[in-house]
DNA sequence: GTCTATATTTTGATAGAC
DNA sequence: GTCTATCAAAATATAGAC
């Protein structure tokens, strides 16, 4: 959404410091990764990084922010609309989709961190507090009759979002487009695997 | 089921190193954990843990083919099976959970291997071996019309299985009765969340 | 089986020149 | 902005006594 200014000619600007370490952390580990790999992967010298950055803990740091942003930004954008629980449940569902699929790397992130650190507690709290969100829309969808109310609204609301969460294990931007990926996903979750009476416009075979 | 047999007196077993080197691998990381992380939660020094294994990487061997093992030996067990390919669908989803229950901190270990040396490699072999198997499965049981044919296969497979292992996330043993949680899972995973023409015997509320 | 060293490497981070 | 040099701490692992 915002341009990025660009920086004085010569070496590298943040995000791309930042985008390189997020690459690294995402393959072979956070802890796994130092700080020697990731100045290396620029073409630059361990000093010269720390000339950029504060230290390890402030690449993770922002890069769970972007992911964490993203996902309330789109919690924020649901929540403004009108209309049953069960349809913004859908929405949210599906946005959640496309920011994963949008700052994929950062999001993959974000779901691997554990809560050792400050910064990654701070990120466990804001993911709980997502989760909580998405709990009482599923209570709501329920109370409205939208969707089952057999099952505890939290543990819907686990499975369904770890459900949209496990595709940083597998989906790859370069095949597919998110919007579709999003769909089925919906699809999957509200109407289930089992066959249903076709009504008419399921007749299309989709590939991710 | 094999029964544990009793070591020479004193000391600690290969079991009681396992284990307690699992739980730190999950809860600080498997990188973030060193060995004297491990020995002292045992109550030893370095060298006395070094004395029964040979090194990490042999923790982690052991750990993630613990889980591997079990997820196989359900997957055999349903390949067995006579009847319906939908049907076994089902129970594969449900004997994953019952296992990933069971041996909760080994599934959990596997699940975050991310291939950076040959044990990990090995895990993650192992696990598209399981992938493939899955996704046949859904072929199957779509080529018999059990389940909607409208959802490339392996993608409703990675869906479907990503909901399973979202699990470890947040499962916990002491809380209610995986046999519960299993059946829920297939019925969301099946019949989806949306409210379903009611037949008479969905009137209960789970907890889990 | 357990310990006290100790070797060796790698780590995150800083100082200071250009 | 980038470098060389360096530090202090922590890591995996081994040697060898009890």
């Amino acid at each position: 959404m915002d341009t990025p200014r660009r920086r004085g000619r010569p070496g590298h600007d943040l995000d791309a410091v930042l985008a390189a370490a997020v690459r690294l952390f995402n393959t072979r580990g956070y802890d796994a990764t130092s700080m020697f790999d990731v100045a290396e992967a620029l073409g630059i010298t361990k000093s010269t990084l720390y000339h950029h950055v504060s230290g390890k803990e402030q690449l993770l740091s922002m890069a769970v922010d972007r992911a964490v942003d993203g996902l309330f930004e789109a919690a924020a954008h649901v929540q403004d609309l009108q209309g049953p629980a069960t349809v913004r449940l859908q929405k949210l569902v599906e946005s959640s989709v496309l920011v994963l699929a949008e700052r994929l790397e950062f999001v993959t992130l974000l779901l691997r961190v554990r809560g050792n650190t400050q910064v990654e507690q701070h990120a466990l709290a804001r993911r709980r507090e997502f989760d909580t969100l998405a709990t009482e829309l599923v209570k709501q969808a329920q109370a409205e009759g939208g969707i089952r109310a057999d099952v505890d609204p939290a543990t819907a609301a686990r499975l369904l979002f770890g459900m949209v969460n496990s595709l940083v294990e597998w989906y790859r931007p370069e095949r597919g487009h998110p919007e579709a990926l999003a769909a089925t996903v919906v699809r999957l979750a509200f109407d289930g695997l089992r066959t249903i009476a076709v009504t008419g416009d399921q007749a299309t075979q989709e590939e991710h």
